[in-house]
DNA sequence: TCCAATTATGTGCGCTGCGCACATATAGTC
DNA sequence: GACTATATGTGCGCAGCGCACATAATTGGA
């Protein structure tokens, strides 16, 4: 029974997933952590390299191209950090917009997926799904790759700490 | 309240698909939509190139170097088809204990993020899933490319009709 | 005070996964 | 028998990412 569950919700995750890559690659044309990262970016207060590659858990050099292209993509800004050694990131203006089409093109997608159910269903749902994501992350970094898509101004009722939200995790 | 829903969604099905790609990155090394294709050839009778190109939703060239990296790592063979000109794939012996390891891990680590759920609970969420996945095909071919990582021995009282499990789609 | 270890970023290089344009062989059609 | 459609395979290049290495700045002792 619990092999049953687990199958339906695999299919479930493949079919979400597969909505958010679509929506990021008509958004901004770019696959892999490129989205989650110009989410987390957004979310945060200029966060560094190093924070960013912990939280999309990339290696080191992933990272760095990663920017190298979101900053290509007029997207993202490398400036100062609090040390002359690291650097701060920050969406541009063109890049706040595409975070926002993102976001909302992926709120839009998954809703999509929610139409078979009735509101009761729904609110059904999103208790049983808030009680799992509660189960599910270990401490402070493990919450922000979790999140690493979320969208912040949508997500009220939060089951994840708020650490993330001000950019302070890792 | 919806979208407060949908972000939920998005995010335990972004955990599901980073447990499942890191699943098959321990058992073949392959990422991408090569596990999901051992899993669809084991599943079928012989399909041919173009039925896994369809069911995959790759290019034509993609999914023939895909063929080529399973049948050098041994786990796929390329017989003749019932035309001269296609191909018929089957996994070798290695290649059904591969994607028997794939699948048995793709369950324990999905079921993993079940336990949070008492039993009462994840009936009622299977319940829900069920029903949300029954509303998302439109045709045989987007069933097929849903339940792609799919474990037909798990899949009782399956959403979707059974012509994926003959095979005969596409 | 100066040198070693740590931290933070960036580069050279190669590999995997994939698509576009093209080539080739077989099957059906007029 | 020529023409189109079907099915597979190749040349080529690009995106995304990791390993090994290089460089600059900070920290922590001896």
């Amino acid at each position: 029974m619990l092999d049953r569950t687990a199958n339906l919700l695999g299919a479930v995750g493949l079919a979400v997933a597969d909505r958010i890559e679509k929506v990021a690659l008509e958004v901004m044309s770019r696959a892999g952590e490129t989205p989650a990262a110009l989410v987390v970016i957004g979310s945060g207060t200029g966060p560094s390299n190093d924070q960013l590659k912990r939280i999309l858990n990339l290696s080191h050099p992933g990272t760095v191209r990663l920017v190298d292209r979101l900053e290509a993509d007029g997207l993202v800004e490398r400036r100062g950090g609090k040390d002359k050694r690291s650097i701060a990131l920050f969406l541009t203006e063109q890049g706040h917009a595409a975070r926002d089409k993102l976001l909302a093109g992926r709120i839009a997608a998954i809703g999509s997926l929610l139409n078979p159910l009735d509101d009761h269903e729904q609110e059904a749902f999103a208790s049983l799904l808030h009680k799992l994501l509660a189960g599910i992350p270990e401490d402070d970094l493990e919450r922000c790759h979790l999140c690493r898509l979320c969208d912040n101004g949508v997500c009220v009722d939060c089951p994840i700490p708020a650490d993330f939200r001000e950019g302070s995790a890792a």
